[in-house]
DNA sequence: GTCTATAGACCGATAGAC
DNA sequence: GTCTATCGGTCTATAGAC
């Protein structure tokens, strides 16, 4: 893989013993924010530093360039996916890892209406910003959690578990952007709804 | 509706009656495409202007805002699409027509690969231009295709036409992004094949 | 109607004091 | 390590000659 984001991912983090986290960790959490809100070219340094309340110039001490910054907000993506990955892990059949990936997802409705699902946004947004390979980036976290998914439906037996992974995440992919567009959760809890019996179907 | 996109569209067009279409004309394809290619915000007036053989500061003569020719660029998209809905009602089954929409998305493939689904990528990026309304028109031109899809479900005799209409419309919108994502218009035509045994089946 | 030149605003990044 | 002040570049939009 790429370095940029294993690098950021494995670092250690700043948190401060005693307070709220270290400067480091609240520019990274504010950039995955505001970058999900606003967009990566609508976001100005000055607004990641406020949202940390950091001081402007002193962003520059923790990260380089903007595209540095953008790269914390993909691995604070990813750590939150492995998180939700390795809690649907301890749950005993493929199928219910499968439909308790889909209610996270439902759970997530409000957010998604407002902003759009924060992976799929920036996906899209970085594949147009070229310089810096970034959208690589993107492309691997989501190649993750799409071998996840996998993964399940083998276990289920499917010889055909890659199609169908796609097809899911492409499901979700696709109803967030309509969710957004139309800004209407209920449009995300009824596919969730839809998925879940599609999910049992194939069992 | 709101009235700029439709005050466009139904706007007369500047062809000239020998030799390439006029100017008007010329930015609005070109700002249909390169924002396309580029994305909104990291496309500048030059840009259009350069792709559309026109001097930028004549640009603003045909209009007046950067918003006017995203405007002028979701007008074109829109007849685009009325375009290819007309030539699908000419099919004589709801199935078959359904069944050529998914055709038609499958021949895009290899421009959704490098840049997303055009309508689906400025939706995504409009989202986050509060200012202008730009947003609700491309909601309008996507809600229009879900209306027709809804129609053709109905004709086929489903109760849940809309909840079907959503699903295919976000399974080509996610596959979209995903073929985008990974760069693999394989995963289109893979997701094609698929959607149409799933049209069959509901017959 | 067409085009050049430039105003005015903003942003990313840096220099350097403390 | 922290912060201010600012530079250089870029972009939208306008003024005004032709």
């Amino acid at each position: 893989m790429r370095q940029p984001v294993a690098g950021i991912v494995s670092q250690v983090t700043d948190s401060e013993s005693e307070g709220r986290p270290g400067k480091r960790d609240r520019l990274a959490a504010a950039a995955a924010r505001v970058l999900h809100e606003q967009g990566v070219e609508k976001t100005t340094l000055a607004d990641i530093a406020k949202a940390a309340d950091v001081p402007v110039g002193n962003v520059y001490y923790y990260y380089k360039t903007k595209d540095q910054l953008v790269g914390a907000a993909i691995a604070t993506h990813e750590r939150n996916m492995r998180a939700l990955v390795s809690a649907l892990d301890r749950l005993p059949t493929p199928q219910e890892r499968l439909k308790a990936l889909v209610g996270a997802w439902v759970d997530q409705r409000d957010l998604t209406s407002r902003y759009g699902c924060p992976t799929g946004t920036l996906a899209s947004e970085l594949d147009k910003r070229a310089e810096g390979g970034l959208d690589r980036d993107v492309a691997e976290v989501m190649g993750r959690l799409l071998d996840w998914i996998e993964r399940q439906f083998t276990a289920m037996g499917r010889a055909d578990a890659r199609e169908l992974a796609v097809a899911l995440l492409a499901a979700y992919q696709g109803i967030s952007l309509l969710t957004n567009t139309f800004r209407d959760p209920g449009l995300m809890s009824a596919e969730g709804r839809r998925l879940e019996r599609w999910i049992d179907s194939l069992g």
